[in-house]
DNA sequence: TGCCTTCTTTGCGTTGGCGCAAACAAGAGG
DNA sequence: CCTCTTGTTTGCGCCAACGCAAAGAAGGCA
């Protein structure tokens, strides 16, 4: 890969939160064991049930994360953006993939094999904690969806999935703002655990409502508003994992080491 | 704290997955930046919304951890028994509760300043990929119960439940074996998502099939394997984190080079 | 012993959301 | 341009689970 591409993965790695606040050295040495891959739309980043040997970072594209249950059916848990790290699973011995993610788009990841994660945890503790962090703020998200399941009903489910989609897939169009995602009916009632009729149901009638414009595959939001209404209580987190100490110095430093 | 009990600690601390695999010395360490408390029945070992300070590992009882939703109904997430961990999110900072756990019986607890846990983990990068490990597999075991609670009914959830509270507090009694803890119907509505209503009449109809033996506060299973049936698919996971490497020779040395 | 609180059961009406079927719309691909 | 596939809408019947109320048990405590 030429110099321009290894800086840009660099970019990605060191504003990347598992990689946050890594000493100067550490970010090439992590960079120097990473593999690039390319994965067409609609393959596998990760298969569940295989044994949990890579973990990945997205670069480019979407992917989408679901879990099979036994008896055939599947839901989604949710949707990956470039910059976003999967497989932390990877590091642990003798683990096997609890999902699936599969691209939306075609996607470039750049990946480590589980063994060396794990080197590269005893060797940068650092590394440790912010792997820890994220799995925390995971399990917090995660926490905050199965509440939500417990106590809401669908239509404040697909108010909130909505909501989070367009944070993370927001474009802005005239209308409102479209999530620029692939997004059948029943991928939303997957998401929420529904079915692809009630969803349809719900968005007819905001659509009649004027708060959403949809089309096939294909949701706009004209009135987030409206929809933060109907969801009541804000998402309590970020989403994202915020890096612990500033990155921009750290980052055009590394740059520079590497330009020269 | 006498010999003896320090020994007990030491055994609490070595075959908890936080602290396995840990060489001889840093044991002692760990043991030594601890603190002993003590918490009454009813009382709270982490508050929910409270700055997140104190990890820990409670010795002796058991505890409910549960989450409030904003409009004021709870929802509870899972028991706690003696062995087990709570609080990891202490080790990060300026990090907050996301949960509250109460002590159901007296309690006991060794816990560790959160900052306190954080240096261990620079020290003891082992420290750091168990940790990892216990979130990952804490963030499956929750995952699986998303998966259900979107796919699956109110008996199904249920059972799994029933099974669950089983294999972490049964005990052995003439008509099966009993799940020992104080468990009024509201609080497995609560763990499942159900109205006490609902948990009452599913468990009068399987007291008529024989299946479970309830009382106030009380329910005994009396068939695990008709109770296995309506859950279908098994629990995919031990449900307890297995220490990577054997720790009995570590322990008893660790016990010997303390008593002298 | 008897009261009082807390927990449990059960009946009854209501309803949110499911499940299916059939009609309709929109792209894809020749 | 037409056809075919894939996604969407809507109507209708149904049922699991809720919500409430009221009565019945079981302990706790004086």
């Amino acid at each position: 890969m030429d110099e321009s591409a290894q800086s840009e993965h660099l970019n990605c790695i060191l504003s990347n939160p598992v990689f946050a606040g890594l000493p100067a050295l550490a970010a090439a040495d992590v960079l120097a064991v990473s593999r690039l891959r390319s994965i067409a739309a609609g393959g596998v980043l990760v298969a569940q049930g295989a044994t949990a040997d890579r973990f990945g970072i997205l670069l480019r594209g979407r992917a989408r994360m679901t879990q099979l249950t036994s008896d055939g059916r599947q839901i989604a848990l949710r949707y990956l953006v470039a910059g976003q790290e999967f497989g932390l699973i990877a590091a642990l011995p003798d683990m096997v993939y609890p999902v699936t993610i599969e691209a939306v788009d075609d996607c470039q990841v750049l990946c480590w094999a589980g063994g060396r994660l794990a080197e590269l945890f005893l060797r940068y503790p650092q590394i440790g904690l912010n792997a820890l962090r994220i799995m925390v703020i995971r399990n917090q998200e995660l926490q905050a969806r199965y509440r939500q399941q417990l106590t809401e009903r669908v239509e404040q489910r697909l108010a909130r999935a909505l909501l989070r989609l367009v944070t993370i897939a927001g474009e802005d169009i005239p209308q409102g703002r479209l999530i620029n995602l692939p997004l059948a009916r029943e991928d939303l009632a997957e998401l929420i655990g529904a079915t692809l009729f009630t969803v349809s149901r719900t968005l007819s009638q905001w659509e009649q409502s004027g708060i959403v414009c949809s089309g096939r595959e294909r949701i706009a939001i004209c009135h987030l508003d409206a929809l933060e209404e109907i969801a009541g209580e804000p998402e309590p987190l970020p989403s994202e994992c915020v890096a612990p100490c500033a990155l921009a110095e750290l980052l055009t430093a590394k740059r520079a080491a590497l330009a020269t």
